[in-house]
RNA sequence: GCGCCGUUGGUGAAGUGGUUAACACGCUAGUUUGUGGCACUAGUAUGCGUGAGUUCGAUUCUCACACGACGCCCCA
């Protein structure tokens, strides 16, 4: 059997329905911000993110897909969204365009050889906006406050986040020659890695989990005390419009951009939500005045942020989001005879056309298993072809929660339903599930109601639970019985 | 690149160095029910990640590899 590459994931089903749901979030959200949706290639020259994100970075030096095309040319598969960005800006020369500061989102698959874990994958699918053009602090608090409102929007409610300053480029590289001053006498106190880090990424010491109650550590120069007058009052500035926009941040001295191109504010937004893995940063950023410049541009100060697609729905699922997605159809047809069948294919073309979402059967089951088909599929409504009726130009339609059945007119099929499922829409939030019956609110139960399931049996709320013994567990509870059920 | 644990049917899984790999769910068919959801009956892996080794014999022991989960490095 082939298997999929390693790393990597087929997304279908429910899942998938959850991803395009964030995906139409972020283009509400970036439409209200006025960005502009910009799609790059996922292949680049190896020599654009050498160039754009460092040598120095493991992403590119370890990390990254780097092959040669038939052409002997040498192509790498983009490890993040922003070289990219930067390389179609100058390319396209958006600089010239009448509308400045050009504000960019992108939203693909990126690539990174590593080894996977909880919330890391080769194959990532990422989000991301950019704003070129602009040094204006506001710009910085823009691109925070539209990333926190668009997690705020998707349902996410715990969210930390974190921002700090490394100041110019100057001010920088005059810290990062300080701090490795300052550490190198006491290195041999520090972990393996750390020792590591000191000539290769200082900065990211400060950071270290092992090394966190170090004394030394705790008394390390900070990024903020080697700002110039200028970087600093920018920072502030940055921090006054985030208060006047209400976002809630942290100044975290520790955070620490892993990409070189990176100067002035960096954020990162963690989800706090339990159970996350390791990894629990969904999305961060940052300013990178000279990533244009570097690539040949003009000089063009930037700002940007670049969320994981896929640490997002994790976030959202463990916080178990209520989100709108339908799980349900209108109307299951159901027949018996070949005569009946061809009339559900015409009365299926004629309801689709009319919006409605209609299946049928397809695999020759019996009745009986029609009805268990229509159950599964969450159909609203049912309707079993009768030759007799369909003489009389009738049709029996069911409403598969109420269990009532009418007889009604083929001709005034459409207005019918069109009229119960209506009323179906407004209580679609509620959940009706009782004692013994299955629940009518889908996968994302939410019930209020005592719910009664055994060992080996479906729990009655909706979730997957194996139960060892019965339980009596209400909706946000701890389950009594002990397992994994999130009842 | 390093570490730890794992890999048995559509699903959750039990299990053993030796004839037919438990149990449950699911699924399909049948009986019954005025057209299903209950109950009952039957069917549903020639197979225990892949390859090699040990052995008379391996799904069960050993090794390698692949993949999965988690953590480190690094990073969204």
């Amino acid at each position: 059997m082939i298997q999929r590459q390693k790393g990597c994931h087929d997304i279908y089903g429910r899942e998938a329905k959850i991803w395009k749901y964030v995906d139409t979030i972020i283009d509400t959200v970036m439409e209200k911000y006025n960005y502009t949706y910009i799609r790059t290639p996922i292949i680049e020259a190896t020599e654009l993110f050498h160039r754009g994100i460092g040598d120095t970075t493991d992403i590119v030096t370890k990390e990254s897909y780097d092959f040669q095309d038939k052409g002997g040319r040498d192509i790498t598969l983009r490890p993040e969204g922003t070289a990219g960005v930067v390389r179609s800006y100058i390319e396209n020369k958006m600089y010239g365009d009448a509308t400045q500061p050009v504000k960019v989102y992108y939203n693909g698959t990126m690539y990174r050889y590593e080894r996977p874990q909880s919330g890391r994958d080769r194959e990532l699918t990422q989000f991301g906006m950019e704003i070129l053009g602009s040094d204006d602090p506001l710009s910085d608090a823009e691109i925070i406050s539209a990333a926190v409102n668009l997690y705020k929007m998707l349902g996410l409610k715990e969210l930390k986040v974190n921002i700090n300053t490394l100041g110019d480029n100057e001010s920088r590289i005059r810290y990062r020659e300080e701090l490795i001053q300052y550490l190198k006498p006491h290195i041999k106190d520090f972990c393996e890695d750390c020792q590591e880090r000191l000539e290769k990424n200082p900065l990211r010491i400060l950071d270290c989990k092992v090394d966190q109650e170090n004394e030394i550590l705790k008394n390390a120069p900070k990024t903020l005390d080697f700002l110039n007058e200028e970087s600093r009052d920018r920072f502030e500035k940055v921090q006054e419009y985030l208060d006047i926009m209400q976002i809630p941040y942290e100044i975290n001295p520790n955070i620490v951009r892993g990409l070189d191109y990176y100067n002035h504010t960096v954020f990162e937004i963690e989800a706090k939500v339990e159970g996350f893995g390791a990894n629990n940063v969904i999305g961060a950023g940052g300013r990178y005045n000279g990533l244009v410049s570097q690539l040949d541009g003009p000089e063009t100060p930037c700002v940007g942020f670049a969320s994981g697609i896929g640490r997002l729905v994790m976030a959202l699922e463990l916080e178990k989001v209520k989100l709108p997605i339908t799980e349900n159809i209108d109307l299951f047809l159901m027949y018996v005879n070949e005569d009946e069948k061809k009339y559900a294919a015409y009365l299926m073309q004629e309801l689709r056309l009319a919006g409605f979402i209609v299946d049928t059967e397809y695999t020759g089951r019996s009745l009986k298993g029609q009805f268990k088909q229509a159950d599964r599929l969450n159909a609203k409504f049912t309707c079993v072809l009768n030759s007799e009726d369909l003489n009389n130009n009738e049709v029996k339609i069911k409403n598969n929660k109420t269990k009532e059945e009418e007889i009604i007119s083929l001709d005034v099929l459409i207005y019918y339903l069109d009229e119960h499922l209506g009323e179906e829409e407004e209580d679609m939030e509620e959940c009706h599930c009782k004692e013994g019956k299955e629940c009518t609110c889908g996968s994302n139960c939410n019930c209020e109601e005592e719910c009664h399931c055994k060992e080996g049996e479906e729990c009655t709320c909706g979730s997957d639970c194996n139960c060892e013994e019965e339980c009596h567990c209400k909706a946000g509870e701890e389950c009594t019985c002990g397992s994994n059920c999130t009842c």
